[in-house]
DNA sequence: AACTATTTATAAGA
DNA sequence: TTCTTATAAATAGTT
């Protein structure tokens, strides 16, 4: 498509694989572009440069296209812990009170084990061809995991907090939790 | 670049117009992937035809570059929501009570508005030029956002059991908020 | 950044 | 859908 016909391989000359990437760029956008209005089709597209800079298109909107790229596979039938509540009513208080202790310690627990999930299942799905199922469809996925993991935990709270009320009693063994503070990096 | 030159806009012949969408979501993506290899660039588009049927083409694959394009602004210098918590050393155990539950019913209450936030914020988005801020990104912000928030109540329920620990005595006023009962549907 | 000789994409037709 | 082909459009190398 110019003066000479070229090979599709890596330019090795910085300068010209810069050029070329700048024109191919714009043209690619500019095509997308034309797809767009001519089809009324939705397009989102994301570049890197060869040095590492993005750039990006959308039609009508990269959010819009990815929300409905989301959208495609609500129905995550993913795995609902709940939490071990006791329910028993002739348990003791100190059951109680280790039970929601482990459930504190547990949720932090298995947000960790989400984010590492998350970041392992990506390392997986490079390399193969992904036409519906992406990062996003991940994150939005391990988000929706957390909201439920938090209303569960809220219900167990809860539920711990009546048990306590209905029980009436000082309580015990609470002090190992409440030792380890956590704190945060801003 | 054909036959006839054509105008840029709206092909109204349903059936040209899938020919049309065909043959240049081909020649995209075509594009898509010389311009990959000649400048070892990564790219992802995702396009809906006028069917609205999904395609995506990715170098090396559309995860690798969204979780790139995600990790660009991992800065997140965001709003910190720190429960107000009963810190006095003479507050009656009512008032502890009444403060955890606050926080109880305010995390869920949080946790709706930031939803509601991300939804909003890519309405206010659609038809402006997003060259590095994307909806990848805002709901990566708003998952850490839950992270956090959900460690700043695990925090402020430890102070707060500690709290009724060290008052050792009955407590009412809690009935209120335990008889709200979340459903959730799977 | 522009220019332009060529290659490449594609609109219409079969 | 796939192929053919005349023509429009993109772009490689040059200035």
């Amino acid at each position: 498509m110019g003066r000479r016909k070229i090979e599709i391989t890596e330019v090795k000359d910085p300068n010209t694989k810069q050029v070329t990437f700048s024109k191919r760029r714009t043209g690619l956008f500019k095509k997308a572009n034309e797809l767009s209005i001519l089809c009324g089709a939705e397009v989102a597209i994301v570049v890197f440069s060869p040095g590492n800079k993005p750039y990006s298109f959308g039609h009508p909107s990269v959010d819009a296209v990815a929300d409905k790229f989301l959208q495609q596979e609500t129905a995550s039938s993913d795995v609902v812990v709940r939490p071990n509540l006791v329910e028993g009513t002739n348990s003791s208080n100190a059951d109680n009170v280790d039970a929601l202790n482990q459930q504190l310690s547990g949720v932090q627990t298995q947000i960790l084990e989400e984010h590492k999930k998350t970041v392992e299942l990506d390392r997986k799905q490079k390399q193969q061809e992904v036409t519906k199922l992406t990062h996003n469809k991940q994150l939005q996925r391990s988000y929706l995991k957390v909201q439920r993991k938090v209303e569960d935990y809220l219900d167990a709270v809860e539920v711990s907090e009546y048990l306590l009320l209905l029980a009436k009693e000082p309580v015990i063994g609470i002090t190992k939790h409440v030792t380890t503070k956590r704190t945060r990096k801003n």
